[in-house]
DNA sequence: TCAATAGTGTCTCTTAGACAATATCGC
DNA sequence: GCGATATTGTCTAAGAGACACTATTGA
């Protein structure tokens, strides 16, 4: 446990009010991909029947990155995530649910939850998403989640709250995002197959893209480079190995090049 | 006055934290075009020698797009005004400023503002941006604003907090955007010529566009479409009015097609 | 006819996008 | 040799981008 962990022993029911901000939290969509699968990591607190994004509140005496690293990081046990602010949600009664009330909260804590609890007042949530290679993952919940785990973004189970549009909004900008951006580089290891590479962008892009037209772009514009070595495989012949080019791909997020097609 | 003047009863030192949401708020940035200048709307409350953004709280009544829209709506009198939000700003201090403190709002307010008075918190801030023609707008101030006016976004005066980052921030997003939207729907009169277009995108994208090629690319696009009209002036050869494609302008956005080069 | 601005056409070069045959591996 | 997957080249069409001359108007 590293310094960070102090903070949990803040217990939200008791003096979270003192210790985080009101009105506004954040929420994490953590997307894991891992052999043509594109996942999102959530959780289901007890004695609830929806699932929720890994979300919280922002203490005073962090940023809003820093809240959403905190809390990313608690669920995956990883450190080297790439958040990226994506959008803020604000509607008055958006975090109104049957499966959110001071019953229910009293019920699963223990402690006597009024109805004017701040937990239940309008929160402006801002949103961040990130990529990760989900099999790095342990997910991790807590004390209050009774589950916390990977889910198909193809099949995802009912929702609280607007966490289901939260959801499409960090897909769309990840789609929108993975045309300038070189977002293997974050995912793949760093030596990876022109296989590897071209699965993740169907994966995430959901459609078929010619391999040869595929290759053909990112070689040219030089942002992976061969490398001589080949992976062993069995039963057919060994695929070459690729890396990155770090200041190609530093050159192609600053001219808008258009990576993908 | 209508209905939403009401609002304006709450005075934001007597009563605003019981209608405001805490420790979150909205900040416009409000871009004017006219006669290939871009100005930003900015607003210098009385006492202070720093200038701010237009922004505000948000009332728990309201979504914070809403409250970003009554706010714009204040300043500038419009009512259509197309609101895009860019990204939210969070750091703990972010809001101090020796422009900004209870002398100064004491003495200015005539109300005795404690020093841990509500407004003096870490607040996130979502932003919002807008484009409008700034001839059409008469900036209106309140009674704690000594000046509210226009300034080129290339003359900025010194401003308070980190609203100067913001306005950079929301300047870059304006300009991702400008290739993908057709920004001059929202902001040239129903007839234009190409000049109008050609020195709006000019002006904003702060670069030299090669006339030719840019209404080339308009007009196979389908984008705009040229009317029989011309433009009587004086002096010279009459320029032909054009008009905006509204069915390809949206297909444009669907496809992400890459509006100007 | 001059000053001022409007309006266009051509050429080259790069690249998007469609398309399928050949090479290597283990067995 | 077979099954499986890897690797790669060509063609066409569209478009980016460089470039400068002619057309209209009022005075």
């Amino acid at each position: 446990m590293d310094k960070k962990e102090n903070s949990e022993t803040i217990n939200p029911l008791i003096d979270g009010h003192l210790h985080y901000l009101h009105n506004v939290s954040v929420d994490n969509v953590i997307f894991g991909y891992h052999e043509k699968e594109l996942k999102v990591l959530l959780q289901r607190p007890q004695g609830m029947a929806k699932w929720q994004l890994p979300g919280g509140y922002i203490k005073r005496t962090e940023t809003i990155g820093e809240a959403a690293r905190r809390i990313a990081e608690a669920r995956t046990g990883l450190t080297e995530l790439y958040l990226e602010q994506f959008r803020s949600f604000g509607t008055p009664r958006r975090t109104e649910d049957e499966d959110f009330t001071p019953e229910l909260l009293s019920k699963v804590s223990g402690f006597k939850v009024p109805a004017d609890f701040w937990m239940f007042d309008y929160f402006v949530s801002v949103g961040f998403y990130t990529l990760t290679e989900f099999s790095r993952v342990k997910p991790n919940g807590d004390f209050y989640m009774e589950e916390c785990e990977w889910w198909p973004v193809s099949e995802l189970p009912e929702m609280v709250f607007d966490h289901l549009e939260m959801i499409k909004e960090a897909l769309k900008t990840l789609r929108v995002h993975i045309y300038h951006h070189p977002i293997g580089y974050e995912l793949l290891p760093e030596k990876f197959t022109l296989q590897d590479i071209h699965a993740l962008y169907e994966t995430i892009l959901d459609r078929k893209l010619d391999s040869r037209n595929f290759t053909k772009k990112l070689l040219t514009t030089g942002i992976i480079i061969k490398l001589g070595e080949q992976k062993k495989m069995k039963g057919h012949r060994y695929p070459f190995l690729y890396m990155f080019d770090k200041d190609k791909y530093e050159n192609a997020l600053k001219e808008m090049m258009v990576l993908v097609v």
